[in-house]
DNA sequence: GCCATTAGTCTCTTTTTGAGACCATGTCTA
DNA sequence: TAGACATGGTCTCAAAAAGAGACTAATGGC
């Protein structure tokens, strides 16, 4: 549904693009590029519940393969978010937590997840429209 | 950096798993896939200021490529967060802006930005942390 | 005439992700 | 006692996604 005027856009500071904003090595971006993976979100949400294992997880989020899970836990892991905590049983297992750091990412998070909750239908409205006007 | 304990997880309900949290099929994660991409997050920080052109866009966040912003653009636009008005000069013109959807969204993403600026640091220093026990 | 600009698309290559086998070890079942 | 199952992964290979760069058409400036 692109909407077309008749005006042009004369906006004057089209060679200043540089002067206003720095999206390359920005702070911001090194840290939102690792939570805004396909399952980040979604194993704080469940970690930020309760500690899970391994395979708890697994089973909980059906969908995801043992090695993006895997994956996606140590980046967790290593950006501090979640605790890795392995018991010596036989075999061993494996429990992950949230961290206080993690906690203190997840209030924000959880609003934005709030939202989407709250908003899920005038997204699926907003597209229904867009791919109606596709076909017109 | 992973605690060893002696004491095995004892948690009762490993096989009620799937009664507690359903993932598939979830409202959130059909909005959440969307905004969770490398790109979407900060062209919505930039179309948050206010409107681009698409060749400013392109200059602003230097390393994506026009194959990127394009499929980006067009994939917010489909949720409803962006508006693309084209203007019929020569060569035409296309102008991308926020929608009182966006904007609604944008509040509590914002939130995540700031939490990402405010605490870069403290993930940084978690990251080195792990990276250096990695090597003991 | 020649080059740059507009907003994209098309193709090709590289990276990322997914699917599934495999590992050692121990318990449970038949 | 043999076989299946559970643990938390890793490894390999195929599929999907992303990046790089050429190409488009009409126009304005030099």
């Amino acid at each position: 549904m692109a909407s077309v005027a008749k005006r042009p856009p004369t906006r004057d500071g089209q060679l200043r693009d540089t002067g206003d904003w720095d999206a390359g090595n920005c702070p911001v971006r090194d840290v939102i590029d690792r939570i805004s993976g396909k399952w980040s979100t979604l194993l704080m949400e469940a970690l930020a519940k309760r500690p899970y294992r391994f395979g708890e997880l697994r089973r909980l989020v059906p969908d995801i393969s043992q090695r993006m899970l895997t994956q996606t836990l140590r980046d967790l892991q290593r950006d501090g978010y979640i605790d890795r905590q392995v018991f010596p049983t036989k075999p061993p297992s494996v429990e992950y937590s949230m961290t206080p750091l993690g906690r203190s990412l997840f209030e924000p998070l959880s609003k934005v997840l709030q939202w989407a909750s709250d908003n899920h239908g005038s997204v699926k409205a907003a597209r229904a429209r867009y791919d109606e006007g596709d076909l017109a």
